[in-house]
DNA sequence: ATTTTCTTGTGATTGAAATCATATCGGGTG
DNA sequence: CACCCGATATGATTTCAATCACAAGAAAAT
């Protein structure tokens, strides 16, 4: 859990609730308001022109997105787009930075979630310099493990569609199929009802 | 310029005289201090198997770095070696983590530099899944520009090696030489003496 | 229940970057 | 000054992921 939900109800944030698919904010955009999911699911993602997607983070409840702007000032890094109905939490960014002045231990509890969000990019950026499909889902799939990522909540597995992964890589859905069939060859990883279980 | 030297001496940091390239810290190894560049320069980097380097950042003086493990305690993500003979300063943790609970405005910006450093990461992320040699050059050297980033004193342009270009996209040095020739046919830069100048 | 859409699945072809080879240039060092 | 090393430069070849084409299964929508 990032903010406690009592904390930021006190100070004046609203619940708004969003349908699938959804777009919360787009890239580019100016950012008034800190934002924490509740409930649902949402992929935090680049759209460019031919309208592929590339997926930069698969928020999951109590976690916060589209934090970028509310130090630096600058637009959204990337759209938010609901990928179930989803109910997320804002709050003003005036009143988060006063939050965040009244309170250093959420100011540090967010330093430390920026630091890992910081590292997850730093691990999959020298992955994706090293042009390797395999070791590059292999290192995405370990990381989303290690970091109870996007894990099914009754197999504690990483769960995660194909297109999915491929839209985290940059790889193409077959490139991803034809690699993971290989994983799954050598006994990696479980491939249930077309669905990836690692 | 991160941190005002005068605090950092006073709170205790250390001056640290290291030789060009020389390893500063190791990827993977514990962090326990703050570090701060004073003059010179350090490249930030991931260095695989076959020896070959993948830059996540080149560091000016007055910027900090190795500042991911100093919140989330994990290993450092990278490591941090001397391009030339430097001068670093650094300050214990359990020293840093008092100094930012004392100074909530230093606290602030170190999340502004974060919020920063992870934009960065963003937006060449999302250009290295598109596999477009052009626009990935394009865009590194845009960004650093925009952001003043390993510019020349003189003449105010972005200078980097075209090695170091493709150390930092994951490209080849003779892909970034092909590319970039291109982009020298438009007009899009200027090349003196093998350096490029954008 | 039926249509539609998304995802998986597989083979054939292609294209662009990686790789290999080799040479030259320029800065720094002893 | 001569030497060396890192960076630039360029052509030839290879390789492997992208692309294309097409099919079928699963899930969501109507």
């Amino acid at each position: 859990m990032m903010i406690d939900i009592d904390v930021l109800l006190t100070l004046g944030a609203t619940y708004k609730k969003v349908a699938a698919g959804e777009v919360i904010y787009n890239e580019e955009g100016l950012c008034s308001f800190y934002h924490q999911l509740v409930s649902g699911s949402v992929r935090w993602v680049n759209i460019d022109d031919n309208g592929s997607e590339f997926i930069q983070n698969i928020i999951e409840p109590g976690e916060c997105f589209g934090e970028i702007p509310l130090f630096d000032d600058g637009p959204y890094a990337a759209s938010a787009i609901a990928d179930t109905e989803s109910v997320i939490i804002r709050l003003h960014k005036s009143l988060f930075h006063q939050l965040l002045a009244e309170r250093p231990d959420i100011h540090m509890a967010f330093s430390k979630i920026m630091s890992e969000r910081l590292r997850f990019k730093f691990v999959l950026l020298k992955e994706l310099a090293h042009h390797d499909p395999e070791k590059t889902i292999n290192t995405l799939l370990t990381y989303l493990k290690g970091n109870k990522k996007n894990v099914c909540t009754i197999c504690n597995k990483v769960k995660l569609t194909r297109q999915q992964i491929a839209n985290m890589t940059g790889l193409r859905v077959e490139t991803v199929i034809r690699t993971m069939r290989h994983l799954h060859d050598k006994g990696e990883l479980v491939i249930d009802k077309g669905k990836v279980y690692f």
